[in-house]
DNA sequence: CAGTGATCTTGCGCAGTCTGCAAAATTTCA
DNA sequence: TGAAATTTTGCAGACTGCGCAAGATCACTG
């Protein structure tokens, strides 16, 4: 029951990927999820509706399928790190670690960007997944940090480093500038080392 | 236009209200918003289906109707006290401003919560509104910041005490202990004065 | 207080989502 | 090759959410 990579387990990967795709595609070139319908994916992809929905809830879903994968890597990675680590390194880590920049095109990033930013049930389904996503991580920061998951401080601790993530991620992609995605995570995480209340002696742009 | 008041404001005002008390107490008799149609809803506040629907997009909509007014409100009174005071400490007293603990019954909300925790539509709902949120108040952060939109800081902030203001009032519903929701959240919001990277010192339980 | 314009409510239709179910089609393995 | 296991598919059904137009209600004026 390890992994069987039979024929079954690659085609079921393939169409999974295949239905994420013509998710992709067809919004972006109908500038919006919105306009696109589960039955075009499903036909773009070469399944029946059916089957789309077998393997997604929704076509939001479907769309975000990459960001969803990600996400469970990054977890898996934490675990990790929060063994030999400050937790707030291991996040940072974790996330460098994770090298968007290379596994991703940079442009299609950018495009995905935008039509999540552009559509509030796209917004809604990523921020669904962020909270799943705490819900899964809450654990690893309470026994990191030597408190229970109901504390107030490792649900501080792990919402700041989530939004960090995400924002650090975000800003990189809307404008690089001449750092590197490492770069500009680094900084971003070090802004919560000491202190977010008060600006940084304005260094930056 | 400033404040009509007419019989036509009122009506409306308390058509919402009793949709969303409605959505409320059947999701609560109901163990659970996917068990509620909007034909319920509308049934039990005694308007058509068709009219729900003009005053709400969604059920969860209606539920969360409440906690939509509330950030509203918050950003009133945030724009105000960012003229007047460092944008943290803004953050902080303006959510303490709120009262949520005086203008609500606690333990109606202490149900609501298990309804969203329980519900991942309702989730992916209150996620939604916090987006929302951000949207609207990022540029009083950065103004008040002397940052750019755009720029990394802001947003930082900006997560940072939204995530604090959601888990300390959560926190504080969950388990008052022998403290206010004033206190609870001023305590919260202190975390990040001085780094949330190291856990404090444990005083706290 | 009648009349008229503005606004709200409602029913109907329609496109779309998402799920359960059972019959094909396909893959796996002996 | 021949079951057994799994996947795909079509179909039916409940529900959402919105446009539209007709009817009901409210607001304002003379």
């Amino acid at each position: 029951m390890a992994e069987p990579t039979g024929l079954r387990e690659r085609k079921k990967a393939a169409t999974k990927a295949a239905l994420s795709e013509a998710a992709f595609r067809l919004a972006v070139a109908k500038q919006g999820i919105e306009a696109v319908t589960a039955d075009e994916i499903a036909a773009e992809a070469g399944v029946s509706t059916r089957t789309f929905h077998n393997y997604f809830p929704s076509k939001e879903a479907a769309l975000l399928h990459d960001f969803h994968e990600t996400t469970g890597q990054l977890l898996a990675g934490l675990r990790e790190r929060a063994r030999e680590q400050p937790i707030w390194d291991a996040f940072r880590d974790a996330t460098i670690d994770m090298h968007f920049d290379q596994k991703f095109d940079i442009d299609a990033m950018r495009c995905r960007e935008q039509l999540i930013h552009a559509s509030p049930s796209l917004i809604k389904e990523q921020s669904g997944q962020f909270m799943e996503l705490f819900a899964e991580a809450i654990d690893i920061v309470a026994t990191a940090t030597g408190t229970r998951t109901g504390d107030l401080y490792p649900r501080l601790l792990l919402g700041a480093a989530l939004v960090t993530m995400k924002s650090s991620t975000e800003h990189w992609l809307a404008d690089p500038g001449d750092r590197t995605l490492a770069e500009t995570i680094t900084e971003a995480f070090s802004y919560f080392e000491r202190g977010i209340t008060q600006p940084p002696t304005a260094t930056a742009a």
